[in-house]
DNA sequence: ATGCGTGCAAAGTCTTTGCAGCTTC
DNA sequence: GAAGCTGCAAAGACTTTGCACGCAT
């Protein structure tokens, strides 16, 4: 199952236009990657990288890194930072598709759950400071059952 | 004002041995310098480094690297993942110390809030997956008010 | 026509690792 | 005494950047 699209190439056109920018063909390919991205999934900045070449993209290493920080500015992807040491992202998904991180630090295992009490915080805690929020995420880490049968 | 410290050197040494590793003087000093930390500080390895060496304690960055993943891994430091593109440190306190990140995008700042519910709706999901709980973070992620009023 | 975006290659930053010698248990 | 730990230097992984050319507006 795909998730349902929330942010169209006309539209991504229409954010960058008036800031000033360009669409191009990388960049609505990136997003287009993204919002055929089965629910959960995420990719690194490599991941995309060969996902598009097996589609016989070719988008350079550079554009991906830049596309994907910029979008994730806007707000149409988040930037996660999993148990790995490297970034990954996803489409920035409104409720109820949301999800958050259950981490276990021995492991590396990542399971994904959802909350609507998280979100209703999120905002209530950005209005209190002036924020738009973009994106919120729970990060629990600890130490799954298998993490705590070996020793470290 | 100092943080009231949650764990001894003894405590930590105790916990090393049952394992079949070594107190030194290193892991000492580096849990009390988190230990004398002001609430609300955290530092980088590298900033550590620095701390340490004002002091007049010659601790390598390779040992303090591997210090500080070593203790996040038992419980005794949280890893946070601000806005900059290396991880901080600080000690992980129970409630009602532990806080969380409200992070603008734009102007990279960091605003720190506590919230009580969190670490109870953490409980609970930890709970259901027989994970044990080292740590949660909220971050939410956003436009500041000063990022708003900017292009980018 | 202007100036933003891309691709390439090189550089940069943060972090990890191999190894010899030292230290703790 | 055995095994873990440290410091050093080198390597590694991921990400960013300078620049010339191409493309969207």
């Amino acid at each position: 199952m795909t998730t349902e699209s929330v942010y169209t190439a006309e539209a991504l056109k229409a954010e960058l236009n008036s800031k000033g920018w360009r669409m191009t063909p990388q960049r609505e390919k990136i997003l287009r990657t993204f919002q055929n991205l089965p629910e959960g999934e995420h990719l690194s900045a490599e991941d995309l990288h060969h996902r598009l070449q097996q589609e016989n993209e070719n988008i350079s290493l550079s554009t991906i890194y830049r596309t994907v920080k910029m979008m994730a500015r806007m707000g149409i992807l988040r930037e996660l930072e999993l148990a790995e040491d490297h970034k990954h992202y996803e489409l920035n998904q409104p409720r109820p598709y949301h999800h958050h991180h259950l981490i276990c630090v021995r492991t590396n295992k990542v399971i994904e759950f959802k909350n609507d009490q998280i979100l209703t915080i999120s905002q209530k805690v950005a209005d209190k400071y002036g924020f738009q929020v973009l994106d919120c995420e729970l990060r629990i880490v600890g130490i799954s059952p298998e993490g705590q049968r070996s020793v470290f």
